[in-house]
DNA sequence: TAATTTTGTTTTATATTATAAAACAGCGTT
DNA sequence: AACGCTGTTTTATAATATAAAACAAAATTA
């Protein structure tokens, strides 16, 4: 399997960029990746050529393009899930007055498709296209515990199973504990192990076929609210979620 | 300036991908850039291992892949006039009950940063991330009236001042003598030139220092808004565009 | 069921093409 | 006025992308 060094460059130079750069001198590119400037500079220009990078005339300063926009949108759109999900989202962000998400399954971590804030609670670290370990959250222990025992060997090979907050699982036996328990329940929580002072709940969303490809969740505040209620929303996810699945063409077995 | 030929050819394999083809086997690829199949292979390996290509395991077709997503969120997220604009969008489509849009330019077109649909109305052609040409929206119309000459004349060289409904403005005389009444007005109007039965209006949002960095703009279908409400929207508009202006530390000139 | 076409992938030789050194030009600072 | 910093351009070298051909496996077709 050959890589293609220049594409290989150019795509880690995207990759620079981030929620804390969002603009870098070539100087500055070029010394990052340990690659001279003039080939850096080949490499820009390409990228802009293609609208993957903008520079700012006044200051010479690089950063990223519109296209990525126009494209990540353009992904968005092609997935259907989100379509179908949508509604149910925004219905139960309003019933509960809680954050909801739907994360999908992208090599060996969630990715947020979609978030609807709510009303009582902004939860900060969820972004629609940021990714989310899958050890440390509930959309992330649905996402794994509902698959084959092969396709779970092949996402924990090699998984890194750091710790995060000071209830993060960390062991492997006890992760796949957990994992046993959710396929059990039917749902998952991820009680502040992720970040302190928050607690989700996540269920899964089923294709046609019986195989998991999303999951919805909700996040709540510990500190506003407490195990009645969240018992109560936990009912009210996993038969939003079931509903989502029935409209993919997903039929229970009896 | 040395354009990179294997990055100019992946960047131009992502191209392929649009609102009507989300999966393409290689084959395919491979014909429609007469490129041979085992050069789009490597290509292909290299962006799916930045995540900016999929496989489908099933069927080995490739699709778009989530990077372009994150990325483009991010982008979207640094972007601090989406951030500041959009509490005044929601206003607007509340108030009026019509979709209102953000937009900026971008080298000759406009590109939708943020879209707010209005409870009367969906307008289905934009999408966030899309693109829309100068001369036949209203917020193109303001992008372009409100620079400088030579800004204009570069703009304008070599533009294609394409047909797209009855209403179009189609010759550049015309093309600037309405950009010379759009910056007397501080306004402008798309009457059905880019959609049949669609009317835009469009204000300019001025950053500090006085150059146009934006458009916001509220879309209407004519069967349902009169003359009468049209005015009263425009009036809306504009205060509404001068507040995000003030917010960005724009002084209007005595 | 067997033959045939089509799929994506791997290997390998060739020369095209990416690479980096060095020189350049334009600013801002010292 | 001299220096240090930008980003850019040019040019020689050899490393690297390229495409032909062979491959394997799956989907059609006969």
């Amino acid at each position: 399997m050959p890589i293609i060094q220049a594409l290989d460059r150019a795509l880690k130079i995207l990759d620079l960029f981030d929620e804390h750069t969002t603009e870098l001198k070539i100087t500055e590119i070029s010394a990052r990746m340990e690659i001279h400037k003039s080939t850096i500079h080949s490499l820009l220009k390409t990228l802009q050529l293609h609208g993957y990078i903008n520079q700012d005339m006044e200051t010479g300063r690089y950063k990223l393009g519109l296209k990525l926009l126009e494209k990540g949108q353009l992904m968005l759109q092609s997935l259907d899930i989100r379509t179908v999900a949508r509604k149910h989202l925004v219905a139960l962000s309003e019933q509960t007055g809680q954050t909801t998400h739907l994360v999908i399954l992208d090599g060996k971590e969630g990715v947020y498709l979609d978030k609807v804030e709510g009303e009582k609670a902004a939860i900060r670290y969820s972004r629609i296209g940021r990714r989310i370990s899958l050890h440390s959250s509930a959309v992330g222990k649905v996402l794994t515990a509902f698959r084959t025992k092969e396709e779970i060997d092949t996402l924990l090979r090699n998984y890194d199973i750091f710790k995060i907050t000071e209830a993060t699982i960390t062991e492997k036996n006890a992760f796949l504990h957990e994992l046993n328990q959710v396929r059990e329940q039917g749902y998952s929580i991820d009680n502040q192990e992720n970040e302190p002072g928050v607690r989700c709940v996540a269920a899964p969303i089923f294709e046609h076929n019986g195989s998991v490809i999303a999951a919805i969740s909700i996040s709540t505040l510990i500190s506003t609210v407490n195990d009645l209620l969240f018992k109560q929303y936990i009912a009210l996810l996993k038969k939003e979620a079931e509903t989502i699945s029935q409209t993919l063409g997903f039929r229970q077995v009896l």
